[in-house]
DNA sequence: AATGAATGAGTCTTCATTCAT
DNA sequence: CATGAATGAAGACTCATTCAT
């Protein structure tokens, strides 16, 4: 018996915390933010309310757990950081199939999000901190040299850049509005990340 | 004299409510739609709280007034309609920039839609039906007269659709999070419209 | 032509107090007082909101004065002074009726009167001064005077008076609750009137 | 040890909503529903304003339930269920004094439910149905044995029922008018009941 | 004298947070 | 730590009253 009475004390308190986290990205998510209430979360995670107390100081610092949370999924772009040396295509392909997703798989998180930045100049910083500019960066890098290349047209990266971003976000919000009977959870993700792959690579005019 | 008593009323009351929509619609882009106040609005229209309740039967109907409104604004795609005869490329042109400058001009109700969208079922329905479905009709039949012409390259039409509002869309916010100093603000918006428009039609591939 | 412009004048603002007196009065009937707001009461009389603020210095005034005005009509008991000599039974029925009738006429009112006398200790003490005791009085002294005579038989004068009233009042309220189409409007008033003044003088007991 | 903490806690919010009905009973007669406010009743019931939603839905709610509770005692006429065979004077003498005592003894709650039944359409269905009616049957029932027996005069059953219960609503108005020194509440409420079924069982008038 | 838009004090109600058990 | 009743600050909304036209 490897663990100790004060582990296991931990491992419970762990698993409560997250059982709350849970219930409230779920509540946030259907409700927003401030039409979800304490007590709804509190049933949602099947705990008093007193006990959200115990594990998070307010309201917003759940919240703010549940957003930067999301920040660091977005941010883990291991990929983006290996990739520099493969074939063009690849290495967009791989971009827009990893960060379509993550869009799709958390169009909650993400709505909420978006919501919550605006009104909260602390969190935008930190988003635009953490996550916008250095996928912008990178991306960026990227597109330069491809460019100087030759492999790449020369436009206006910083323009591509976010029209390549922003696709992918708009991607997701129209599945948002589209809900789930909506034509872009329908279609195999394969085949969406294909499409979407060669728009940016090639247009859509006739070569 | 032109103007008889009732007719400056009339202009008095008209002139009233149009402050009191302006006030809301800053408040509420600032601060979103629960955490502005009445009071907040009141203060800003400089009107007393009742006054509000002169124009408007609620907060929900004043946002809805402005949603709808804007929904109004979206729906005059008086050039969709126009341009089936023309070019390819100046039809796609055409419809970016003006989409995108809807966009950038209303980013704040933009944002407020998509926010009350996603917990409003019956704004949702309306949206998607005055605003989505005829979008995505009109830009399908397009893309699919284009494809059978050879112009345009074989594709699955419903995705790029999608991808295209969507990176409109996209950009929007990123304009939004950018804030006032982005670089989507500052650059020319003929700049910007010819780049997204160069982009969507020939990728950034060299041929 | 003998009436002046003055006259004219005073009979237009006669008439147009009345309206709203009668417009007030209908809307308290049907709401009460507190639910009943000024803009009802001026569309009722068809007047604007600003123009009973002419006639009336407040809502309450307005209550006031149409509470003593049934006051005034309830203490019209012309009857009850004149008809010290005649015969016992006739008395009675005069009495019965004349309060009966008043009472079912007036339902609305008299419920208003009811509730606001419990609130207002001001118009308690008037009620109970112009109103209640004079009538109790006026009848405790003809019931007297009856017994003395053997007329009547020799009981507590005072339970007596506040029994019979309290009948005439109590059916007043049965008529309210029951509605248009209750039991009591549907009698003839003349039916009504010789029944409850039959049961009063001889009961129900066989003798 | 027979109390479990449960026990005692259900037995402490059970007191506390108690307490909260109380306070709502007495404000209400005091000031009538509308100008009760709910900060007046929780200062009433020393507890918090927020403290009485956790026990009444709403502030019409906490009419309701007083008024329904009423209802429930109103219909508690074991009495009148029971004493079909008894002797007609000992019939009506427990009837009138059951009905005379809880009047006398719900004064307050009692005006409340007649002001209320007029605008609350489903309260006046309610009240009807539970206790206007039934009772009205079961007098009438009596009545009309008595009639046929000979024991009562042959008369319009329908309105001396509504005459002998309207007697009882009526003296508990004077009474309530009358206030805490009237004359009704310093009579013994035997002697009271006694004289008001001798009025009713042989008139006023000697035989 | 008539009008009705403007006003803001006053209500009900909600809900994040606390704390005694 | 868990609980959930108590708290009261804050917000939407109403409406009696005023006053400029």
């Amino acid at each position: 018996m490897s663990t100790t009475r004060r582990e296991r004390k931990e491992s419970i308190t762990k698993q409560r915390k997250q059982q709350i986290f849970e219930a409230a990205l779920k509540v946030f998510s259907q409700k927003g933010f401030d039409q979800a209430t304490i007590p709804d979360i509190a049933q949602e995670a099947e705990v008093a309310v007193g006990t959200i107390y115990n594990y998070y100081q307010s309201k917003h610092d759940l919240l703010l757990s549940i957003i930067k949370d999301y920040i660091v999924t977005e941010s883990l772009t291991g990929l983006l950081e290996q990739s520099p040396k493969s074939d063009a295509a690849t290495f967009l392909s791989s971009l827009i199939n990893e960060r379509l997703i993550i869009g799709l798989d958390n169009t909650d998180v993400m709505q909420l999000l978006m919501s919550e930045i605006r009104r909260d100049p602390e969190l935008r910083r930190q988003y635009t901190e953490q996550v916008v500019r250095p996928t912008f960066k990178l991306l960026e890098e990227h597109l330069e040299s491809r460019i100087a290349k030759d492999t790449f047209n020369p436009s206006n990266i910083h323009i591509v850049v976010r029209a390549l971003i922003g696709m992918i976000i708009g991607l997701t919000i129209i599945s948002s509005i589209e809900g789930e009977k909506g034509l872009l959870r329908r279609i195999p993700r394969q085949e969406l990340g294909a499409e979407v792959t060669k728009l940016i690579l090639e247009g859509i005019k006739c070569k």
